[in-house]
DNA sequence: TAGATTGTTAATCGATTAACAATC
DNA sequence: TAGATTGTTAATCGATTAACAATC
């Protein structure tokens, strides 16, 4: 099956469409139709038939999709019907917000280490994780079969970490350090540097704002 | 000037070009041409070129960018050259963390004030800010002239908060939880759920993983 | 049966890339 | 002048949307 390529832009919709579908699910509804999704998620319905319809076939005609089992489907698209562990490097805040969020999530993927380079922070205790010194970031990764590692050190150490992590072995990389890291083909990096996500908003505000153009440049 | 509807994904690769741009001239490097931006962005030059012709003649033929005239053109496109004010609702882990990053931000960008939903949060200090009630948010988005507002509440709160920040006037909001947001469409809505972003990794994981495929579907 | 809705093909739209004249 | 590189037009590529037969 799953033969031709998929587009990264479809990938990228099966987490939303998974996150309805589980409110669907806790406020009980059993059906939905593309229709009802593209309300929802202001998409067009073709276009998430067409999604959907990559992998296989999912709905039922003139019935729409059965919500459970398109939950189940689209887990197993993306891998989660299994546990996947992720390494964390760099308790700082971010780092401790993420593995707090850790425990409430129920998608399969978990934190289990968390490392800093910075001697003060390891033996420190996050959501009963021991902070580890990246010493022993090989023998962890290898032991507990870590196949992703997520980046929350400052700008400036990040493609060091990465580096590391791609020495060990790491299949994909959630980097939230400001800065553009190199990495091979082979590993999958993911940018969750939310300061574009703040910039780019900026664009699209409204022009009225006292812009004191204080341009040196001409 | 500034003409055509630009697209959204020009718009999204602003601030990374604006990042590159800040390490060369970090790195007291003055000119730059698209191909090396290319090279360094995995992007095709032309793309760059053509990014940044919506906005004016910014390059020299024959030359290329002038590094620091570049990013302050940016600046100007995104609105960066006045200070936007930034409204934060949530004081958790995730808040205090991006509150503390804040600092560190020379992009005209900043939190000047923290809410919470709960009384025990209320009066707690944050990076130098007082936790404020709910309450306060009309008020205080009024007198600073808040623009944007950052959600970082649980899932379950954030339409709530959303909801809110919509009814004192803010132009834009950023929303960490994991829950799609319904707002009208004069306000500009960013997602930083660090969720879709995880899960979407995990698709292009290798298929070696141990699947032990218990699903109850068929 | 009539109404609803899928899966899919074909049409459209938009974004990326190639190519090149202009020019530093 | 020769080499480099922009800004921009035209060509290509890919993604979204419309339309509809199949079918529940």
């Amino acid at each position: 099956m799953k033969s031709a390529k998929i587009s990264e832009a479809v990938v990228r919709r099966l987490p939303i469409y998974l996150q309805v579908l589980n409110e669907l699910h806790i406020r009980e509804i059993q059906t939905v139709s593309s229709q009802e999704l593209g309300v929802k998620l202001d998409l067009n319905p073709a276009q998430i038939r067409k999604d959907l319809a990559y992998f296989g076939e999912f709905g039922r005609k003139g019935i729409g999709y059965d919500v459970l089992y398109l939950i189940e489907k689209i887990r197993q698209i993306l891998k989660l019907n299994q546990t996947i562990k992720v390494a964390l490097v760099g308790a700082g805040n971010l780092g401790r917000a993420l593995c707090n969020y850790n425990k409430y999530s129920k998608d399969n993927m978990q934190i289990t280490a968390v490392f800093d380079v910075h001697p003060e922070k390891i033996g420190t205790d996050i959501n009963n994780l021991v902070v580890q010194p990246m010493s022993e970031l090989e023998k962890v990764v290898a032991e507990q079969k870590i196949r992703i590692g997520i980046i929350t050190v400052p700008a400036h150490e990040a493609q060091n970490v990465a580096n590391q992590f791609i020495t060990v072995g790491v299949e994909g990389i959630l980097n939230f350090a400001p800065a553009i890291l190199r990495v091979p083909d082979e590993v999958r990096i993911h940018n969750a540097d939310f300061t574009r996500e703040l910039l780019s908003l900026a664009y699209y505000l409204n022009h009225e704002g006292d812009v004191s153009d204080d341009s040196a440049v001409d």
